[in-house]
DNA sequence: TTATATTATGTAACCGGTTACATAATATAA
DNA sequence: TTATATTATGTAACCGGTTACATAATATAA
């Protein structure tokens, strides 16, 4: 229907017709075997260029039973935090001759099972994960088809699968005790939505910790997941008579919100409030203030995941789950009470 | 290697053989034919249902020769204006069944063939490209195998291939339009690299036709395309002892960083200078001041590159280039002078 | 010089679908 | 009742690679 015909493709057949050589010999050449002799060689190669050969990729696949594709499943591609993730895989993945196959799940576990259904029937050898609370049966579908997999963003030491990620209570949990360290009793803590995200609600038994270990009041404000959602929790404590001597935003974005409110408002942070986001996203150390913040390793994440997954395809070396040390950044946002 | 072949995986044979049909028919129920008896078709649901069938996709891309996968080159992904666009095409091209493999350029032409033709190696039907400059041996190669693809974010009457985007030379002249008609004559402007970037020389042609077209000073300020250039940029202007009375960036992520430095640096806007910047990206309408940018419909225009490309490989309906417009947003940032 | 090892190459089956063409069974028309 | 059209199904070739096994040619060892 699309491609029309022409020229006909060159195929390993038609070069061994014109070159005299066997096909196998030609499937030697395109696979670079030692054994076949230099000048075969030359004179194969030359035929390919001219002819301007390439394998086809669906015949490759089927005879070897690769594809070389890894599928990656994230929320939404235009968030910073999985947009930043996705470049680091993809430039990973890349130098090792895989490609990356794409879906986003809007942050529907269905979608998700949905999705992920769908990139295993497109070919993708492999499937990466955001977060680590898979349905039933996409799990089963994993299991039936042999399919390796990754949890990223995320670390448990006991999941069906292997998770590479971070220990978003810990996260949570250090944000508030450096709050508590430097005098803060009162804070309000904003995030996004907890359905289907499983870091969320991580990150939200990490206060709930702290709040225990450290003696803290928290309020939760619970909004979108996007910048006009920190601007809402704002509008909301500010209007709230409560009083709070910190905000801590369970993702950058939300602080940036927060920050462009209180701007508005003629709100000054640190001196009216401190103010702590998670994530270190890429402007949050030039805003005004720089925001004190926790740097996930995503780009380290996403090679390593990328890593695990092409040994594992390669060389059957089993995925081991890894976690990755988080850091807080200390900046003007915040200060001691 | 990898898959550990424990059950063999059902395929048509082995469903034919437990079903006691054909193959052929097999397939006809797979591809929903209208000729199976309908008492047929149910046994043979049951069947696939029950050894959990999925057909491999590599014997069907073979047969068929169709993949079902387009290829989508873009600088760079964790940046917003790619993002955006990327998500609209992902879920235009899941709802037609088509899937989305990515590869990243970072604004190199050389590494943008590279990938391209890795794209098609891996059996991409199509491609997807962010501007209008692709190298000659790219062109050549899409035109060898036969390849349809489309520029987007730019728009030319005249290219070897079809575009799907903006007028961005008649962008940044709208610009500098609205400046001049609130009184603006000297104004900075501040944009990334144009190297291998047409869509930024073209935005700086539409400067160089406004300059004078209204009779307007224009200081160009080349800078990274990041936050980080913004807050660089600006230094530089204020550095500078000529006077300035507006800002326009050429694109919204150098505005934020502008908008960063002045706050920090106690300036005001646009009591001090007036700010504009172009793509109206998801906190433009809420950073404080609000930002006066030019909408780009990134979405539509992904849905409508997504649209062409199924027509085209579905129904061999040729793709039309298509200029979409552009919408100046007047908000706070910027004020009569 | 003859037997054996090594190197280079070829033959043909296989991967798992799709589909043109053939044919048997049934429905409809004459 | 017989001829023809329609419906349902099957056979086998094909898509374009890879690779186990066979074999011919050459190098090395005895």
């Amino acid at each position: 229907m699309n491609k029309k015909d022409t020229k006909v493709r060159p195929s390993v057949r038609s070069l061994a017709k014109t070159t005299g050589f066997s096909v196998a010999t030609i499937s030697r050449v395109i696979n670079r075997s030692e054994t076949v002799a230099k000048n075969t060689r030359e004179q194969v190669q030359k035929a390919m260029q001219e002819a301007g050969y390439m394998p086809h990729p669906a015949a490759r696949a089927l005879a070897t039973k690769r594809t070389k594709t890894i599928g990656v499943l994230v929320p939404i591609v235009s968030q910073s935090i999985f947009a930043r993730f996705l470049d680091a895989l993809e430039v990973e993945l890349a130098l090792h001759g895989y490609s990356l196959n794409i879906a986003t799940t809007n942050f529907d576990n269905n979608l998700e099972s949905e999705r992920g259904k769908e990139l295993i029937k497109m070919g993708a050898e492999a499937l990466i994960f955001s977060g680590a609370n898979q349905n039933r049966d996409l799990l089963n579908l994993l299991s039936d088809t042999n399919t390796p997999a990754v949890c990223s963003s995320i670390h448990y030491s006991e999941y069906g699968l292997p998770t590479i990620g971070y220990d978003n209570k810990e996260i949570a949990f250090s944000a508030l005790k450096y709050l508590s360290s430097i005098g803060h009793k009162d804070v309000a803590v904003i995030h996004g939505p907890i359905d289907n995200n499983d870091r969320t609600k991580l990150r939200i038994l990490g206060v709930h910790n702290a709040a225990e270990t450290f003696n803290l009041n928290i309020d939760f404000y619970p909004t979108e997941l996007e910048i006009k959602g920190g601007v809402k929790a704002a509008k909301q404590i500010s209007k709230n008579s409560k009083k709070i001597t910190a905000i801590f935003c369970l993702s950058d974005i939300l602080a940036l919100g927060v920050m462009f409110e209180s701007i508005r408002n003629g709100l000054r942070i640190p001196e009216d409030f401190s103010l702590m986001g998670c994530d270190n996203l890429d402007w949050s150390s030039l805003c005004y203030p720089t925001l004190t913040t926790i740097r996930l390793p995503t780009k380290r994440m996403g090679q390593k995941i990328a890593q695990s997954l092409i040994s594992k395809l390669d060389n059957d070396i089993d995925i081991k789950s890894t976690l990755f040390k988080a850091k807080l950044l200390e900046r003007e946002s915040t200060a001691r009470l």
